[in-house]
DNA sequence: ATTTGTCCTATCTGTTTTGTAGGATTATAG
DNA sequence: CTATAATCCTACAAAACAGATAGGACAAAT
């Protein structure tokens, strides 16, 4: 497993529509604005929100005034279920299916195949279980711990 | 991360080094011999090994039934450090310097990388504690099972 | 001195990644 | 109704990377 620049740029707008979503705020869910903000150039942005709409993850609203949403909750996002959309399987190599069939047939690899089961495994534990609700917590905890360690306070 | 096809060859020809150093044999240990019983060109191989060698793996004896060794017993090589010196950090993206100077510059995708963070150590953990000796023992017992669950012996 | 191995560097080819470009389509505002 | 502003769709392109391939220099045992 690799993230790509298209994988973190999907997070990273997905992110956005979490905020969007949580703020029942309208604002900053056009590409345009996304783009910007996020500072993602904004064909690409086109194409990547095409791939997560298809993947059922977005909905959009076409003509003036439209933009993008979340198809759900951002509690019911988790980060597996983005990465693999855009950017395939968790395994470090292949697939679990690959993987494990490479195991059962006993192949001369077996061994390395095993423990790359392992890694895979603890990959999607870990971004199956986390969802977009969760990492928009994180960022407010971490900028929040940041402001108090620095000693500044945001109004 | 992603083990690239570089990365799986170091793998099985540091495999096919641990069987010899195992069995005290000094066959299979010729490029030309791995090349073959693995199945990975052979000038492919080469460069490879050279790779390892410059890692600290493996040693080599030049000339006339010259070949490759472990440079340090089985059980003191671990997956990570073969990765890593051949196909990079184990992080899904950069490095984890990289990703934990995000996380505390508190940079808007901070949430996002302490994922990441998370990802790159359970798959670290895994990696930097399992060596060659143990990959050998998983390949031994793989291939036992299967011969037991399938009713046939080898002699 | 010949054979048989490692060592070193350059090159090549196809694929993937990371975008750009141009226009078609759709819906809202005025 | 029309202008505007958004998504939608397809094609292309440049650059980086992966996966080799090639040719020969060097070293050591026979």
């Amino acid at each position: 497993m690799k993230l790509s620049k298209r994988g973190e740029y999907s997070l990273r707008a997905l992110l956005s529509l979490t905020y969007a979503y949580s703020s029942n705020a309208f604002c900053s869910n056009q590409l345009r604005l996304i783009s910007e903000k996020e500072d993602i150039p904004y064909k690409f942005l086109e194409q990547i929100m095409s791939a997560l709409k298809h993947g059922g993850l977005v909905k959009s609203q076409k003509g003036k005034n439209g933009g993008y949403s979340l198809a759900k909750p951002p509690e019911k996002i988790n980060l597996g279920e983005v990465i693999r959309l855009i950017d395939g399987p968790l395994a470090p190599t292949g697939n679990a299916e690959e993987i494990r069939g490479v195991i059962q047939r006993g192949e001369r690899t077996a061994g390395i195949y095993s423990v790359l089961l392992d890694v895979r495994n603890a990959i999607a534990d870990i971004l199956d279980h986390t969802t977009l609700a969760d990492v928009y917590q994180r960022t407010l905890e971490l900028s929040r711990d940041r402001r108090e360690q620095s000693g500044m306070y945001y109004i």
